[in-house]
DNA sequence: AAACAAGGATTACGGCAGTAATCGTTGCTT
DNA sequence: AAGCAACGATTACTGCCGTAATCCTTGTTT
């Protein structure tokens, strides 16, 4: 098991600019963050990127003077492990109150509506387990 | 705005008794605790209590030399905002793609695969409240 | 009354997180 | 060459979190 490391609130926007694309230097990944979120600070944004390095979240190389970053862990493995430790929990572990509180809470699109119906159909008809 | 305070991991097993059954006194909330996690230590469990009165999302009346302690804020609001946030980090804010990891991901039972259709047709039917 | 027991209050302490500022190095500019 | 600018490294500081231990008060027991 790879037991992602635990990524923090602010660390994960940084990983999100590099798990969008990478590898990027230190000054784009702060570029990118700004124009997410004007209230970075680029000295801020640096120590994030330390502690990212030193939790093998990222790595990098040096190209000149400068590094060039990307992530060393999957941003699916960290969207598991937040999933999971999420609905342990909030939930108790069990997904059937967690959709009913989306699905009440947060009104749904008819898009989204539409996208979740295809989903339940692949669901329910291959993936092996899940008959009907 | 409410804004509920902000609530931790190990806190959030405090309140998980206390929503379950309040008003209840220490003794009974550690109780409760070990019973499903063994290494609950009392004093640690007497100092989240105790942080979480300070954080105003427990109260208590004294009986006698002892509390009984309650929640001062709901579940449904933590539920809510805990979700919020977790939905924001890590899916952007949008429904769908967080759904469509929980489906592919955790095979959803037989069961759970029906009760979200129903929840599903619900959303695309009145939606309830909305509009109707 | 003295000591004990039960329960709350206070204190402790290392680690992570958020938020930066300062230090150090080195190529570039004048 | 000297100083500045760019960039990374180091240092800082506060607050929250996990995890308790110790202190204090007061009812209870011998």
């Amino acid at each position: 098991m790879k037991s992602v490391p635990r990524i923090s609130e602010t660390e994960w926007e940084v990983m999100k600019v590099l798990w969008a694309k990478a590898p990027l230097a230190a000054g784009e990944i702060i570029d990118a963050l700004v124009a997410v979120d004007r209230t970075w600070h680029p000295k801020t944004a640096k120590t994030l990127l330390n502690r990212l390095v030193k939790k093998k979240a990222l790595g990098f190389k040096t190209e000149g003077r400068a590094y060039l970053y990307r992530p060393l862990i999957k941003e699916s493995e960290c969207v598991a492990a937040a999933s999971e430790s999420f609905l342990d929990r909030v939930f108790g572990g069990s997904l059937a109150p967690m959709l009913a509180h989306f699905a009440q809470h947060r009104k749904l699109s008819a898009d989204e509506v539409r996208e979740l119906r295809r989903l339940l159909k692949e669901e329910s008809a291959g993936t092996g387990k899940a008959k009907e």
